[in-house]
DNA sequence: AGTATATATGCCATAGATATCATATGATAA
DNA sequence: TTATCATATGATATCTATGGCATATATACT
């Protein structure tokens, strides 16, 4: 059980395959299919990331017909990324060798 | 072992007691005695998520004799929780029903 | 109806993260 | 030096989160 938004929401942005998909999704809106095939990952994994992401309205979605096209919410996304990618170059620029080990 | 920056950094703030340790430290700067008595945690855990903490420099460290004192490095602490919350309000008015459900 | 395609969900083994214990290191004072 | 306080680290048991299998649901077409 997730208590806080917080965590919820930064624990949906802690996982290497809903970023690939955010970043996938930066490029266009897509389907599941196409991300699918895109990211090489289970469709059944894909689908319940995409869950995730909604549920945290990281992302929309819209149904046509089979398809169930997921779009990237660009408005709170792209800020965030950009405030971490700002705070990593001021402040982290050895970043890469604390990535080589655990923490 | 930690692949990206963002999983890094989204991780590190998807833990409870670090964002506990945030928000005290968002008060004022303290040493480890003064957050372990003020969040009940081992001493420890405290400590270990402090090292976590400082490594992304979400916090800062001055030692000062025995002590080490923790300071919160406001200039991407505070705009970032405020990017969060301004998503909550404007996309997540029913967020606390999701925090009740497995997602 | 049946078939094919697209997406979603339940379950579970397992990988990953976590807190705590025991212990170590460091710093000050007697 | 020894004792004490403050903080940090290593090992480990436990808990959480994860991806993928099997399956279910949904939609469209014949």
């Amino acid at each position: 059980m997730i208590k806080t938004p917080y965590k919820l929401f930064f624990g949906t942005l802690s996982n290497e395959i809903r970023l690939k998909i955010l970043h996938a999704l930066a490029e266009k809106p897509k389907n599941v299919t196409q991300l699918t095939n895109e990211l090489g990952f289970d469709q059944t994994t894909v689908s319940k990331n995409l869950k995730r992401l909604a549920t945290c309205q990281f992302i929309t979605n819209k149904k046509i017909g089979k398809h169930s096209i997921y779009s990237l919410n660009k408005k709170t996304i792209l800020p965030l990324l950009k405030l971490i990618d700002r705070h990593v170059d001021k402040y982290c620029k050895n970043c890469e060798l604390l990535l080589n080990e655990r923490i």
